[in-house]
DNA sequence: TATGATAATCGGAAATACCAATTAAAAACG
DNA sequence: CGTTTTTAATTGGTATTTCCGATTATCATA
């Protein structure tokens, strides 16, 4: 049997991934020019195969290339939590854990929940990262981020998931306006034009929208906001009506306006919120721990 | 940072967890056992911790090292299977394949399996294992194997799986006896000591007995069998009846027999067939394609 | 045409991996 | 009870590997 690539070679391989250029990924490593190159040929001559495609001056990783990059991170990843699960003696909620969450569900529930997870796992360092669905899904695969926060049903590509809980939406309207719209909401009372949403690149406008059974277009304003907060400034403005998820309203996103919130048609309006992770982790056992913490800050708990 | 753990340690460990031997363990590794127990002790200075615990002669796995090794076997196996891959140029349907199968679904797939996968997929080196389900998923925890047919439901502890298809049982007896069992059965019209069944340790004795809802124990016959085959022969000789999946039935095991089957009591007296792997394999496209392939010889196919 | 950037190559130095032989300690045996 | 066998650690020396700095070759571009 032919040796087994050295975990060196294939960080070698990852940098110059990353880098895309030798001297740059070598400066990454810690290693000379030199060093990396003879590495990436070595690699090669290991595995038998071309990962990349010289033409004299630049490179480009070749199809088969990028999927041994893939495979060759979950390798490295799982060395480096062998490491450190070894040097934390065996305890798993330790060292350094990247959350990714989308802007729709970290103000609230970073609070809180760094708050309880300083207290349980006080070695624990959480490090926190806002950013959409499909960034965070990105650096997820990339190696960057360790677990996500996302707002469910979404396609989550190769990735796994657990279901946290349930998160009803609320429509919600100056408070003059309440009694004209109704409870249930009867959306035909509504002006046209007047629901504001966020801007498309969020989530919540799909799900609240599909949830909430909003199929009338004319209804929706076509200005969008790109946070839950200018939403509920513009209602409290007199502007219009907007949908706002249960768990900002619970964190006090109403306080000090005039806003109420009611109940939207639909009978079970709300989006699900989900812990997603690589099919190919070793920390399972932690993040697990981390899914228990963030469902009990969930309106409603479904974890099993 | 530190370094991470080379490899080849990594694998003079597990050689070491499973020789229970330094000297075995360096043999296996093809290294003199001055290299392997250097290599142990470079590797726990490396992790900063005790992996085995030293009695001046022999040794002991401490629990930190056995988890360790179960961490260390996924690496080791995720960079054979990069290396592997690489070298098939990125043909997954290459090389070996260890397949576990229980002896109640073995004799009637394999022959039409092998045959299958041969045709469509001449490089992959099916290496069959039949065994019980406890033994296979040690088997599979151990690395010794890649992937395991079972029949389910069933604890398949961490592991992962795909439902495959059902396969329905059915219940066996003399020809001269089936008028008076009528159909669906009545067990009441059997005598006492009547139903012979597996020996405990195959599984499926609890699934036939469960699925067919033969609550009334004082119909089975004490005596057990090791074989499907040797049952078959008994309810022939007219020593009483038995239960036979589906597809025993479907490659002629009544065939030179005076029996016929009869569709037992249950609204859906079945097994489901399912494939089971670790979850954190790196095949899972080569195991899908396996799965296809089972499926379909399957009685009912329920592979989405 | 010169300049700058890039990756590959080369030769020597430093680090390491490895082995054979030896030691130390305990277990098995007579 | 002493001898032999088995086991893992240690030691010292050798072979191998890894790594770097310097150099070369190639191309882009100024």
């Amino acid at each position: 049997m032919s040796k087994l690539p050295s975990l060196k070679n294939l960080s070698y391989l990852l940098a110059l991934h990353q880098e895309q250029n030798f001297n740059r990924a070598a400066a990454e490593c810690n290693v000379s020019q030199s060093t990396l190159s003879s590495g990436i040929q070595n690699l090669e001559e290991q595995l038998d195969c071309q990962l990349i495609e010289r033409d004299h001056k630049s490179f480009l990783f070749t199809a088969l290339g990028e999927e041994i990059v893939e495979k060759a991170r979950d390798i490295i990843s799982a060395s480096e939590e062998l490491l450190h699960y070894a040097q934390g003696q065996g305890n798993i909620m330790e060292g350094p854990l990247r959350l990714g969450i989308i802007p729709t569900i970290a103000p609230f529930v970073i609070g809180e929940l760094s708050k309880n997870l300083q207290n349980k796992f006080p070695k624990l360092l959480l490090q926190l990262s806002e950013d959409t669905t499909q960034n965070l899904l990105h650096r997820l695969r990339n190696g960057e981020l360790d677990i996500l926060l996302l707002a469910l049903p979404m396609d989550i590509q190769g990735n796994q998931k657990w279901i946290l809980g349930r998160d009803p939406f609320k429509l919600v309207v100056h408070k003059e306006l309440a009694e004209t719209v109704g409870e249930p909401v009867d959306y035909d009372k509504l002006p046209d034009r007047s629901i504001f949403l966020l801007e498309k690149e969020h989530c919540m406008t799909g799900h609240a929208v599909a949830a909430c059974q909003l199929t009338d277009s004319i209804k929706m304003n076509p200005f969008t906001a790109t946070s839950l907060h200018s939403l509920v400034q513009m209602a409290d403005a007199r502007l219009g009506a907007t949908f706002v998820p249960q768990m900002a309203i619970d964190r006090g996103i109403l306080e000090n306006t005039d806003l109420v919130s009611l109940k939207p048609t639909g009978q079970e309006a709300s989006r699900d919120i989900g812990l997603v992770y690589r099919p190919t982790t070793s920390r399972r056992q932690t993040f697990r721990k981390i899914a228990e913490e963030i469902a009990r800050l969930l309106p409603v708990n479904t974890l099993n």
